[in-house]
DNA sequence: TACATGATGCCCT
DNA sequence: GGGCATCATGTAG
């Protein structure tokens, strides 16, 4: 288990996006730690890409993504939902990666909990159908690691005194498929969609 | 100050 | 497979 570098961020996000695959996001709250696999990444550019929030310039929202790399930038979408992306790239340089989707590893039970899974249904943590529902998408993540911008948006995620980090727990990815990103309009075409083949935590469609 | 919109997920069919 | 909830943000006026 180490902790990932600031350096292993100061790249392109189309590299970062695709090293990130098979890492570990590691939460650490007062009740357990909880930890997931990251399975599936969108690389977002700074330039050239309708798409990022970086595109239309620095504003008090982004501002993160203009910062030094290996931060979190968490913003709220669709009134419900939030994301977690990861900085790239160095100081002034504004690239992204959002993590979409976590394999669920430790922590199980209060991440189903912290998504509102548990109650009425019984958890059942060795079907795939219902730990799919853990993590299985952005939005869905973020809820099961407990994450909002209030609490986590300008963290480090690369530094020991954070309580979100993101780790190499010696994980070997055999196959990446690469698509394009979903959900956006913008720049829609382009190939920045990244996951590891045939693993079944992925969100939406999984091939081409 | 108003308004259009979105890097989504849930629930129903 | 499709409709819809729900609100922060940015841009226009």
């Amino acid at each position: 288990m180490t902790l990932l570098k600031a350096e292993f961020f100061n790249r392109d996000p189309r590299r970062v996006a695709r090293a990130l695959l098979g890492k570990l996001l590691v939460r650490k709250t007062p009740r357990g730690i909880l930890a997931g696999r990251i399975v599936e990444t969108e690389a977002y550019l700074g330039k050239n890409d309708d798409a990022a929030h970086a595109a239309a310039g620095k504003t008090a929202r982004n501002a993160v993504l203009f910062g030094p790399p290996g931060h979190a930038y968490v913003y709220f979408i669709y009134g419900n939902h939030y994301c977690l992306n990861v900085s790239c790239l160095p100081d002034g340089v504004p690239g992204c990666v959002l993590l979409r989707a976590l394999e669920p590893v430790s922590g199980i039970e209060q991440m189903a909990e912290a998504r509102g899974l548990d109650g009425a249904k019984q958890i059942d943590l060795r079907k795939i159908s219902f730990l799919k529902k853990i993590s299985s998408g952005p939005g869905r993540m973020a809820e099961a690691m407990e994450i909002t911008r209030e609490r986590d948006n300008g963290k480090s995620l690369v530094s020991e005194r954070s309580d979100l980090r993101l780790v190499d727990g010696g994980y070997r990815v055999r196959r990446v498929t690469v698509t394009p990103r979903i959900g956006i309009v913008k720049s829609a075409e382009l190939p920045l969609r990244y996951f590891i083949a045939r693993n079944p935590f992925v969100s939406g469609r999984r091939v081409p």
